[in-house]
DNA sequence: CTATCCACCTGGCGGC
DNA sequence: TGCCGCCAGGTGGATA
């Protein structure tokens, strides 16, 4: 499910809010995510209050007093729903449950459980093995058409592949790459090295600008996604490519193409691509 | 370093 | 209606 976009809309909903509350209860409802579910840990964060909330990549960090962290991925199905408690039912794979003061929960289901929730004890987040090896934030100034430059000369990966690897640039997953693609009229199958310079300029500008429209739309619903209210994304309807394959290209009316790059599936317009 | 395959897990969909 | 194979917004590990 969830990108950049997706995991951003899903923070400003609990910034909106959660910003203050205090964890009253922590229900753990399964063994394991795609790390253990610690019961016991979790335990030491009741009566902790939340206060902020921040992104890195697709990961939330969820910052508590203390300095103690809460390190969320929502994996491909996870969603965070932020409830009543009082009208609150539990439905299949609610796996954590969170009551907060002020009759509100914060609920994490996910059906497929490759999300996870770590918690971090020693006040940097951003040192979590999980968090360590992350690349740049493709939403700042550090991404840019001389870093990403460098970062293609250096390997002869499609270019597909290298803008999805985190530990280059962070936030875009399978969808907004090939979308970011189709923008900057690229083929997802050009080795990285032969990017040119002007090539990367737009490369950086397609990515920055299609992460900023999805993120203003909610994220992009294909299936599960929703945001903490319930609510589909809405940059589904924007979609040029994604999920496009035998279709016309909105652009050119030519058949839009599907090839599978390091096992996802990747959608392109070879007109408009080169 | 690269490509490739697999695993984790559940549910929805199309085909028969 | 039912079963079966295939596919899915992610990531990491094994292998050649």
């Amino acid at each position: 499910m969830p990108e950049l976009p997706e995991v951003e809309t899903v923070k400003k909903g609990l910034i909106k809010n959660v910003i203050g509350k205090t964890l009253q209860d922590i229900e753990i409802n399964t063994e394991k995510l795609r790390y253990p579910l610690d019961k016991a840990s979790f335990e030491s964060l009741k009566n902790k209050t939340i206060r902020d909330i921040h992104r890195r990549g697709k990961h939330l960090i969820i910052f508590l007093e203390d300095n103690l962290q809460l390190i969320v991925h929502l994996g491909m199905s996870g969603v965070v729903k932020i409830n009543p408690t009082d009208s609150y039912q539990k439905i299949k794979h609610d796996h954590i449950v969170i009551t907060l003061n002020d009759n509100l929960s914060i609920i994490y289901n996910d059906p497929r459980k490759f999300g996870y929730w770590l918690i971090n004890t020693n006040s940097k987040p951003l040192e979590h093995k999980v968090l360590i090896t992350h690349g740049v934030e493709p939403l700042t100034d550090d991404f840019n058409a001389e870093y990403l430059l460098i970062k293609l000369s250096k390997t002869t990966r499609k270019i597909k592949q290298t803008i999805m690897d985190n530990s280059i640039v962070v936030g875009a997953g399978n969808i907004y790459a090939s979308e970011a693609l189709f923008d900057s009229k690229i083929l997802p199958t050009r080795p990285s090295n032969t990017i040119t310079k002007k090539e990367a300029s737009k490369l950086v500008v397609s990515i920055k600008e299609i992460l900023i429209k999805a993120i203003a739309e909610g994220g992009t619903t294909l299936k599960d996604y929703k945001n903490t209210e319930g609510k589909p994304g809405y940059f589904t309807q924007q979609l040029n490519v994604y999920g496009r394959a035998k279709q016309n290209c909105y652009t050119c009316n030519t058949e839009i193409e599907s090839l599978v790059i390091a096992q996802r599936n990747t959608f392109f317009c070879r007109k408009c691509q080169k």
